[in-house]
DNA sequence: TATGAATGAGAATTCATTCAT
DNA sequence: TATGAATGAATTCTCATTCAT
């Protein structure tokens, strides 16, 4: 019998160590060789694991988008008021900010390869992780959701690019300040699927 | 002189045409013989305008920051309201979205490239067309101007990664609902650079 | 000892099943990994029956030559008139004409082999096909067995290059037609090995 | 104006110089590194010759169909009766018998890829170098020019795999005897196509 | 015996750049 | 200025072979 392995972990393994430097250097920055040597492995067994390059960024933003969502709910307690489940929302992504913006990195990779002759179909579930995951775990509409997400995600991409500009706190407040100012304007109900929640304030 | 002035309007010429397929593609996966072949000019000749392929991706980013706020600002009309103000912002970034979303993905790559052995310095004016070019077409302050800029590009990110997701109408008219709430709540004055502007409320 | 028989029946079974994939793709273009696949047995396996590659290209042309005499010679029947034993070797080709071409081909592959560096010596016994045995299973001199294996090399050949450019029946015909022309004209005697053979014709 | 190349004369400089070596190594054993050294030049510039290495075996081939048809029938002379131009034929092909050789190599070579994905057509015109060609230099009928090229390629081939085994000059000595014998029996004029040529002898 | 994970040298091909014309 | 032939290091991917289990 040959060496036991469990291929599936293991190729979870070599691309969760070689995320970060993959997001950064870029798609196509990287070499196969460099991956390899990375992550201590001949470029044999690379492509043991994965036959294409290619298929490392599929496989890498499928992981993503899943640790994603799961790592964000699970940051996010049962009953609290909806501004403490938003922050909670923007303190997850501050402190996963390297994280966020290299999923922004790897996904314009992925829409690139998307576009190219043979290339491949943008990951759908991916999109749930934008906004409806979020609107899950907070209880707003999916509208608000998708707003939420747009912003998070303008903001990490604006720093990626501007790192001196702006601060994430700064802003993340500001959000959060003229998002509620909103949401408490227009009548909470109306943006909440589930009634009850942070409801009765006067 | 007369051939300097050729010279320069040539340059921009090359890389307007070529802005859109650079951009797409990705810097990494267009080859200089391409771009030349694109553009309808030899390797050589496309060298005798560019020295090096960087350059070219710097040239780009820097055209496009300039005709990006000097487009935008010339969309305003003196003397609107500041609702107005924003709207037409909105609209000219929609209209305009496949550049916004160039430029987007474009500075991905301008990021990936700083960050290299030899890379580039970040081209700081660009910093400017975000945020400071709005605010001050707007009147807003400087930190609002940055809010809505980084709404915007979440949400021209968004729109790029995943096109059926949501409408650009819809979540930018949300936007505008839910800034306005806030300005309204909080008082214009505190907002707002130059008194005076769209003001006569009450 | 009967492992042994086992071990080498089952060589024998994995090389005829190879056979006609290894000739038709080429010995440089066929890969391990795939004979193994093809033969339903892991890489390892393999390698337990030969030790490399180069092996597998010797024993299946050695098996190659062995069957093809005895197969051509127990198609002929004894005391045939000699144009009847040309003929029936004719029509043997004829039948297996796909394995005649197999083996032409992985002839060449042999003989690129030899002459590298580390290749290795050319099976003599091969020859022995090549003529010898012909012109033992007609009772022809082995000058003519050579002449009459030449041609039909050829033909195989030929076919093989240039599959819609001649029949086989009609040159094999011509070629009895001339080949019987020839021996009738010469008189027989001159040209048998063994007297007694197809004679009386004073 | 860059460096004036007369490009299709280099090409056939190129494929004549490495046609041998080609040849024998074989189509996979060759390594385009190998070709460039060989040849004095870089792979860079071997690329800007042929696209892919398939290319080069492919030109080689039509390259050397061409040139065989036209040298060989050079070497005959007009006006010399019909056993001469068969043996001047012959002679031919004696000499230049390892050249002869190497297309039936690379025959073989070129019908691998042919049958591969992404291969390509058989080239038909050489076709017409094996018997047409013959049969209009000698004036003999298409199938008897057919049944010529074929003994010879039987031939080339068998001393191919087998260089100690049979004299080339003797078994094409036989050849032109048996097919002489052959053509007197028949009556001449039913296989030449121009009557006259070789005829009304004794 | 049998398996298939692991290796790493080497394959075909690409590409930014140079430079003779 | 303009051309495109030439370069060669670097890239993705392959594959015969080994070996721990």
């Amino acid at each position: 019998m040959p060496k036991i392995v469990d291929h599936d972990a293991y190729r979870n393994e070599l691309l969760q160590k070689y995320f970060d430097d993959f997001a950064h250097r870029g798609y196509s920055d990287v070499t196969m060789r460099e991956i390899a040597e990375s992550l201590g492995v001949s470029t044999g067994t690379l492509y043991h694991y994965f036959p294409t390059k290619k298929s490392i960024l599929e496989n890498m933003l499928q992981l993503a988008s899943r640790r994603d969502i799961s790592g964000a709910i699970a940051s996010i307690k049962e009953d609290t008021p909806l501004e403490d489940r938003i922050r909670a929302f923007s303190n997850y992504i501050m402190e996963k900010e390297q994280w966020f913006a290299d999923i922004v990195m790897l996904t314009i990779d992925y829409y690139r390869q998307q576009n190219k002759e043979g290339g491949f179909e943008m990951v759908k579930e991916a999109d749930s992780y934008y906004g409806n995951g979020v609107a899950e775990a907070t209880g707003l509409s999916a509208e608000l959701g998708f707003f939420f997400t747009i912003f998070f995600n303008g903001l990490v991409f604006h720093r990626l690019a501007f790192p001196d500009s702006i601060s994430f706190h700064d802003q993340a407040e500001l959000f959060i300040k003229v998002f509620m100012t909103y949401l408490r304007a227009e009548g909470m109900e109306k943006n909440l699927k589930n009634e009850g929640v942070d409801s009765g304030k006067k």
